[in-house]
RNA sequence: GCAGGGAUAGCCAAGCUGGCCAACGGCGCGGGACUUAAGAUCCUGUCCUGAAGAGGUUCGGGGGUUCGAAUCCCUCUCCCUGCACCA
């Protein structure tokens, strides 16, 4: 099978079989894949997503499409060359990540530059996927970056033309950072803190009494919680600072205020461009503790006490006391009642505690207006040091809170809302009135590779695409309302991800990219340089081919190929004269729009809706994304592949081991629509001899009836005709459908397991124009999906041109013949209850006996069912009624007395009465079983008698032919 | 928590516009044929009972609608995925 692989491969190669060029009129097709990311060999999983834009596109060339299949590589962002950094750095884990993919050991010092990688990757990947047999256009692959001045041109016309249009704007914009590299981290330059993402909290401002203009300041996750403070912790034994500070006030004019936080605090503050002048002296907690501070939202005079269990670290290293919803608050609050040393010892007066209780601020229903004391009793916690259970503790009261709660009268502005509400709208509040500001902080620790904590930064002037637009978001509706969505489940998806979609920071200072045309210091990030690229494939090979000055490429060139605008003429240069400017637009006008993008799911919440976002803006709608289809992961054998596990399988890997039909015969049956995947070792194992006795099937079974006359047609004969043809409209609807692996299933195993009955059926004498109809159209189904093989048996039954340009192979719907389909049903019906009979006497037959039903029961059960099919719904049936209406006709007059037990055998099975009775309708079952007593002589080893129960010289040494009734003919075996 | 999707026989997995469903198909397992043998292949069986084609109990738990439910409704339990600035 290898030999006939790459032969094929050779010779479609060399034919340029799978490379597309417009042919003016002719029906088009253009599908996509999206461009990998070029940091490793394609797996298994890339084979599976790909596989469906190839099964595509296939399948729409043999409907007789110009399809159109190409394929790129994706080099923007940071991976690669932090990979490569890791490489020049040694790092043994990074090696070892490429001494596994198969690098061998005196090449991996060449990995240390990122450009190794960008020329390396890519070709492998075209080397696996050639042999894979996609069906690609390689003219028209290009990598992405400015190390392709062609593609960096259309990214920044892209660009440009979408500030023009207002969507992109500049923003404030958090990210997690390391404070001493002074970079931004992202999730592959993490060493701790996957996923971790910044987090929003409110920063509380307490003015001092008696000391204008300084305030403490401490966090908070739970604005709404403010009305409820008592007091404000600090640690004695550290040393805040005290900031000068230059704040925006609401109105938007500046204040000048001293600040007092920790010193970590301090150079967050800075980070996060809050307005840090400098710093003006160092202050003990000691000295803070006894202060009387005026606590914000809520307007009361309150204490600053002692407390340990606050991390300088985290926000500001001060903490706002409400122990009536803070666990910990209220313990430590506790603590300190039962025992005031620690306020003692910093000379403040412990009479200060005395004013200080919780405060009622929230009904959570479930938990009382206390929640916090409440669950501290609930959980026994006794001491602030319970880390554990206060934690759990915290959350408790917060799920009860917020989902649950409502906000006691006394609560200023949000008196009686919902807790969930009043988050929102205190904190909106609280900003407005200028006593609080945002900080940012990681959801929880995160440290960089380089093995510092990271804080967050808040990037000024960080460029986004406007994704929460309104009217974009409106336009992008309309296009997913508008387009193939495969599984159409996925549409909602969408729709949900429009909607929730905000603006998205689409610039990085680090990495490989294009450099934004009008800033460039920055670089276009990796997600939004790879929303419209599709378009650039209809004339990547035309520039490859005339290699024109990058310049050439304005962005009034790009205008005219993908927009139409302006003068071929005028955007002409010596490198790209004006047939060859027409000719790219041309081009490009014919292949787009886009038909068809598969790709996992994981892309369908970022890449995929952002392209339709993309499309929407740039394109007039009739170049809009025409059609989308979204596939779940891979697993290899139910296991989700890992390198850990040991089951990781690259692409080459399952050639080399199962072979390219395999593979992509097991690749077909892993799964289809958003469920995972599951590709199986034995599946592929197993495809050789599956694969190679199908072969050998289909050209000795072609040789065979090449030439031969049609004899008579049997039964059988209309049977095989109707299922052949029925399979092929199946199949169509399936591939259609994207419904890959049912359509193999339909197209392979059920087709052959049917055209083996057939065979057995008929004694293997296939009537040889039926014969040669399923050669023929089976060949063509599976050129989808095992396309070397079924060109080495096409051109063997055939001989000229591709099995690819054969055509789709028409179902004939004259051939389809309900009737002979229930006759072969039937008469499965009838071998199963022999094999029963045998199965429970459990002895060899010499003699089996058949007896169809006698006519007048034919004739009672036809007007059964009538008097069942006219009964009105919800009545039920009176056997009385029928039976006298029977006994009254005068055909059954003869057997008046047999008619009251017929008709209550086939009451007694109520609703599958109907059923048996249409199974059999228009089925001579006389005559369908005669003509198989060969068969059934061959099947049972033993001789088969057929009689109608009407027959007088029938033989019935058992008196069974009585027990007859239609479409379950008595049967007797001895 | 929010959003989306699930729960089917030993395993995987169809069905889910209500009746043709004891429930497609595959794997695994039993029996048989072939073979010196193993493997492969083919046939056959694989919820329980049954010496005549039958009956009984099943499609996460509970309740309901209906002549009839794996399929519709309610409810409970459990599971998966996403909640982003990362390719």
């Amino acid at each position: 099978m290898a030999e006939v692989e790459a032969r094929w491969a050779a010779k479609w190669a060399d034919a340029g079989l799978h490379e597309a060029d417009p042919e003016p009129g002719r029906p088009k097709f253009f599908g996509t894949y999206p461009y990998s990311y070029m940091n490793a060999f394609a797996h298994v999983g890339h084979a599976y997503t790909m596989s469906r834009v190839d099964f595509r596109a296939r399948y729409e060339r043999l409907h007789g499409k110009n399809a159109l299949f190409p394929m790129g590589f994706h080099v923007t962002g940071t991976p690669i060359v932090a990979a490569a950094h890791r490489v020049a750095k040694e790092d043994p884990v990074q090696l070892r990540i490429l001494r596994e993919s198969g690098i061998p050991e005196e090449e991996l010092g060449k990995f240390a530059d990122p450009h190794h990688w960008i020329a390396y990757f890519p070709d492998k990947w075209r080397e696996d996927i050639t042999r894979f047999g996609m069906m690609i256009d390689w003219r028209r692959s290009f990598i992405t970056t400015d190390k392709n001045p062609y593609y960096d041109r259309f990214i920044k016309w892209q660009f440009l033309r979408l500030k023009e249009k207002g969507y992109v704007r500049k923003g404030r914009h958090p990210v997690i950072w390391d404070p001493v590299q002074k970079a931004v981290i992202g999730d592959h330059d993490r060493a701790e803190g996957e996923g971790v993402a910044p987090q929003e909290g409110v920063l509380l401002k307490f003015p001092i009494e008696g000391r204008k203009g300084h305030h403490l300041i401490a966090a908070t996750l739970r604005p709404e919680t403010v009305f409820g403070q008592t007091n404000l912790w600090v640690d004695p034994s550290v040393d805040y600072v005290e900031l000068a500070m230059e704040v925006k006030s609401p109105e938007g004019d500046t204040k000048k205020e001293h600040w007092i936080a920790s010193r970590e605090c301090a150079e967050k503050l800075r980070l996060q461009d809050l307005g840090v002048k400098t710093e003006v002296q160092s202050v003990s907690g000691k000295d803070l503790v006894g202060l009387v501070v005026t606590a914000p939202g809520a307007e009361r005079k309150i204490p600053v006490l002692p407390a340990s269990f606050m991390k300088t670290d985290k926000w500001t290293g001060i903490v706002t006391s409400v122990p009536s919803d803070a666990p910990l608050d209220f313990v430590a609050l506790q603590d300190l009642k039962k025992d005031p040393a620690p306020l003692v010892a910093c000379g403040a007066d412990p009479a200060l505690l005395e004013t200080v209780a919780p405060i009622e601020i929230i009904d959570t229903e479930e938990l009382g207006t206390l929640p916090a004391k409440a669950v501290v009793e609930k959980l026994k916690i006794q001491s602030q040091k319970d880390d554990e259970r206060l934690k759990q503790a915290t959350e408790e009261v917060y799920q009860a809170a917020f989902y649950k709660g409502r906000m006691l009268p006394h609560c200023g502005p949000v008196a009686g809302r919902p807790v969930s509400e009043a988050k929102e709208a205190v904190k909106e509040w609280l900003l407005a009135q200028g006593s609080a500001h945002l900080m940012w902080e990681p959801e929880s620790l995160v440290v960089s590779r380089h093995g510092h904590q990271a804080v967050v930064k808040v990037v000024s002037d960080q460029w986004f695409l406007a994704y929460g637009d309104k009217e974009w978001k409106a336009t992008t509706h309309e296009a997913f309302d508008r387009m193939e969505i495969l599984p159409e489940v996925a549409r909602k998806q969408f729709h949900i991800v429009v909607d929730w979609l905000r603006d998205w920071a689409c610039t990085r200072e680090a990495g490989l990219g294009t450099r934004l045309p009008w800033d460039e210091d920055w670089l276009i990030e990796s997600l939004s340089d790879s929303t419209v690229y599709m378009a650039y494939y209809t004339v990547s090979h035309h520039l490859e081919r005339l290699k024109p000055p990058a310049d050439d490429l304005s962005p009034e060139f790009w205008d005219h190929i993908m927009l139409g605008k302006g003068d071929a003429e005028a955007v002409a240069t010596k490198a790209v004269p004006v047939d060859e400017v027409k000719r790219m637009r041309a081009e490009f006008d014919y292949w787009y729009p886009l038909d068809f993008r598969n790709s996992g799911k994981d892309l369908l919440q970022n890449h995929l809706t952002f392209a339709v976002f993309n499309h929407c803006a740039l394109f007039p709608e009739e170049k809009w994304m025409q059609g989308i289809a979204v596939n779940g992961w891979v697993t290899v054998d139910g296991e989700k592949m890992s390198k850990s596990k040991g089951n990781f399988i690259t692409l080459r890997d399952a050639m080399e081991r199962f072979g390219v039909s395999e593979t992509r015969f097991a690749v077909a049956s892993a799964g289809e629509g958003l469920d995972d995947a599951n590709f199986e070792i034995d599946v592929a194992k197993s495809a050789t001899r599956r694969l190679v006795s199908w072969l050998d099937n289909m050209m000795a079974t072609w040789d065979r009836v090449a030439k031969a006359e049609d004899g008579e047609e049997r039964g059988a004969d209309r049977w095989f005709a109707s299922v052949l043809n029925r399979t092929l409209q199946e199949v169509d609807g399936h591939m259609s459908r994207a419904e890959y692996r049912t359509a193999l299933k339909v197209a392979y195993h059920d087709l052959g397991r049917d055209w083996s009955w057939y065979l057995k059926r008929t004694g293997d004498d296939p009537l040889p124009s039926l014969a040669r109809q399923h050669v023929s159209a089976q060949t063509r189904l599976l050129a989808v999906f095992v396309p070397h093989l079924a060109e080495e048996v096409w051109h063997h039954i055939d001989g000229t041109g591709s099995v690819l340009d054969a055509g789709f192979p028409a179902a004939d719907p004259t051939r389809i013949d309900p009737a002979a389909e229930r006759q072969e049903t039937y008469f499965e019906g009838v071998l199963d209850d022999i094999r029963n009979i045998l199965k429970i006497i459990g002895k060899e037959p010499t003699k089996v006996y058949l007896y169809t039903a006698p006519e007048w029961k034919r004739r009672a059960d036809g007007a059964i069912a009538a008097a069942l099919e006219a009964l009105p719904p919800g009545e039920r049936v009176n056997p009385g009624t029928i039976i006298k209406a029977l006994v009254s006709d005068p055909e059954l007059k003869a057997h008046t007395k047999d008619v009251p037990k017929h008709v209550n055998l086939a009451l007694k099975q109520g609703a599958g009465f109907l059923n048996q009775h249409r199974r059999v309708a228009g089925v001579d079952e006389t005559a369908a079983l005669k003509e198989s007593q060969d068969f059934l002589t061959r099947e049972f080893n033993a001789e088969v008698a057929v009689f109608s129960a009407d027959d007088p010289d029938k033989v019935d040494p058992a008196g069974r032919a009585q027990g007859a009734v239609p479409g379950r003919p008595a049967v007797y075996v001895e």
